[in-house]
DNA sequence: ACCTGAACACCGTTCAAGT
DNA sequence: ACCTGAACACCGTTCAAGT
């Protein structure tokens, strides 16, 4: 059934397939999209240039459904929406963060949240010289934490004796409301930290 | 040349050839180590479950190698010597990072390490019910930003106009030492926030 | 007990052939 | 322009056979 009328692919139809393997936990690849779709896995080539590539479609579609929206207001107001989208979509899509982590970002949409991130930290007075290292540390930070979500229920399992973590670690709570916990105070270390910051630039 | 009367392999040295591949960044696999060691992969099943096995050898080679010294002092100065030590075992070893993120941690020296950081805390007046978030805080920050380590020389690629991202990348420093600068200024970021955190305390 | 070699079920990618 | 099918160079893992 070679060259159909109508094509059978397409980039978008390629991208919806992978977002299903991934959303239903299967394992994701170019063979099990192709298989998904009923299709050769070197068709896929004729629309997408490789594995990388369907990743960095999934990206725009995750950048598009939680990073699009634009906030307004003061540039904290800004940080905390920022990492809270991320953070929403990492929670609804852990599978996902193992792929992207660690890859150039290109996607327009996922650019466009970073662009208004440092946008917004410019014209709070963070100085130019510094705002992409603060960027990067929201970004170190947002990755951290969405890892922390993917991460197994138990993070620490200690096996010998220990003076206070394994107290800790049972008293405390577990899985995605430890996780949650952890977010919210880790946020509001980082916002303060970062008002902090701005109040001794302030002061020079 | 089947068993020779003394054995080629051992579990610590298909550690020590995987360690040594992940060292000069050459991929990492059952097959590259078996080539390695001059050996057939099959050959490496009599000594190793599999893949997941070496990559927790691995895991506890480089914890006894960075994280086994133990720190005295203020509970800022446990912080930031363990932030420290990890950064520079991420730093040596970037591949590593997506090997072994995301696994529930059990080797002791590590745990251990992780321990005497939740006793500083304890002991430097945080309440006990914080500690194990703020303990989740600490190690999300290191992983982001080990990962950050781990990342490709450009994290941004912007590929439309922006209005503050682009002119920032294009100004400031990349690659290692983008990446090291933003840990700095995050460390330090941390650092403030916990204090702020910890004088709060006392006011209540 | 320990290594080999063949075999298996996978990957991602390329490319000539067909319409 | 778009899909197929064969081919390539890889994975990780199992297992019978050899000493």
């Amino acid at each position: 059934m070679p060259r159909p009328r109508t094509p059978l692919l397409s980039p978008d139809r390629i991208a919806d397939a992978a977002m299903q393997l991934v959303e239903e936990g299967l394992p994701f690849g170019v063979n099990a999209i192709a298989r998904r779709l009923g299709v050769t896995p070197s068709s896929l080539y004729n629309h997408v240039a490789g594995r990388d590539e369907i990743v960095e479609l999934m990206r725009g579609r995750l950048g598009e459904r939680y990073m699009s929206e634009a906030v307004a207001g003061t540039w904290d107001a800004v940080v905390e929406a920022t990492l809270r989208a991320e953070r929403r979509m990492y929670a609804e899509h852990p599978f996902l963060i193992p792929l992207i982590v660690g890859k150039t970002i290109t996607d327009p949409t996922v650019i466009a949240s970073y662009d208004r991130l440092a946008t917004a930290l410019v014209d709070g007075g963070f100085p130019e010289d510094d705002v992409l290292e603060i960027v990067a540390i929201i970004d170190a930070f947002s990755i951290g934490f969405g890892l922390d979500l993917a991460s197994p229920d138990e993070v620490w399992r200690p096996e010998t004796a220990t003076e206070t973590l394994g107290r800790l670690v049972e008293a405390g709570p577990r899985g995605r409301s430890r996780s949650d916990r952890a977010f919210e105070s880790g946020l509001e270390l980082l916002l303060d930290g970062l008002r902090l910051r701005l109040a001794r630039y302030v002061l020079d």
